[in-house]
DNA sequence: ACTCGTGTTAGCTG
DNA sequence: TCAGCTAACACGAG
């Protein structure tokens, strides 16, 4: 599931119900989550602290955290989702305050049940309640003080004029410019094929051979689909996203879906209006 | 049994 | 050295 939508519905929940709240325990045994630290390195950094902010620029989260008396501020907590993480925040009695159901989410599956182990890292607060990355494939990540130089502007809030110099160069499928983190920070395989359906682009085009009208016009799709997906839920609202099948049609001319792998990942587009 | 995947990244190639 | 591409990572789901 998480693609810029969802990380930054994750912050909020961090920021409106995981602030301010004494750490007690860390659970940190899962050593593939949390690498490179050894089991104990983050639960030592953090027990005694609060966390007092929850940003975000692209996928990948951090949280400051209060110093503790004569030191000084405490280390940022990193948080990435990966491919199939959750953020779930409880309170003091145990209940779910935010993040929803650990299993019936919303990609649907109801059938299971949450296994304890799918819950990789866990911070316990004084009151009781806790803030834990919940994620069966085990591809999120926790650590210290992440390195954030790697990742280009936001990709919610970019400017166009950087949107158009960053974007619109190089001979790389377009689709794979919107998907490198280093060139803008946040878009993934289902924003990107919406963004590039809503802007009618044939994902395969090299980057560098749109015009700036196009690579404006490109910047307002990214912007319309970034906020519908965020005010709706996630990137799995897409107008097109549920048109992703075989037999797929376009919701919006009827013409074929196409399927093809763009980028190293498996992408839509519609065969009339992306010029498949 | 076997393939796929809403993410990241080390390593290879030209 | 850089831009671009592939495989590998872990593991559940179909």
């Amino acid at each position: 599931m998480p693609e810029l939508p969802e990380v930054e519905l994750a912050r909020s929940t961090i920021e409106e119900a995981g602030l301010g709240r004494t750490i007690v325990d860390v659970d940190d045994a899962d050593d593939w989550v949390c690498r490179p630290h050894a089991p104990g390195e983050i639960r030592a950094a953090l027990v005694g602290r609060r966390l007092t902010a929850a940003h975000r620029r692209g996928k990948t989260m951090w949280c400051d955290t209060s110093q503790e008396d004569g030191e000084d501020a405490g280390p940022r907590l990193g948080l990435h989702l990966g491919m199939s993480g959750r953020i779930i925040v409880r309170t003091a009695e145990g209940g779910t305050v935010h993040g929803g159901d650990p299993v019936r989410g919303v990609d649907g599956t109801d059938a299971a049940v949450a296994k304890a182990e799918w819950y990789r890292f866990t911070l316990v607060f004084e009151d009781g309640g806790s803030l834990r990355l919940f994620d069966k494939r085990r591809l999120g990540r926790v650590r210290l003080d992440p390195d954030l130089e790697a990742l280009g502007p936001d990709a919610a809030e970019i400017g166009v004029a950087d949107f158009r110099a960053r974007v619109g160069r190089g001979t790389a499928p377009l689709k794979a410019r919107l998907l490198d983190q280093s060139v803008l920070a946040g878009v993934g395989n289902l924003l990107a094929d919406e963004t590039l359906w809503q802007a009618r682009q044939d994902p395969h085009r090299p980057a560098g051979e749109l015009s700036a009208d196009e690579l404006t016009a490109l910047h307002r799709s990214l912007r319309t689909a970034t906020e519908a997906a965020v005010r709706h839920g996630g990137v799995h609202t897409g107008e097109v996203i549920s048109h992703r099948v075989k037999a797929g049609r376009c919701p919006r001319c009827g013409a074929d879906m196409a399927t093809g792998r763009v980028g190293g990942r498996t992408t839509w587009w519609c065969t009339a209006e992306q010029q498949g």
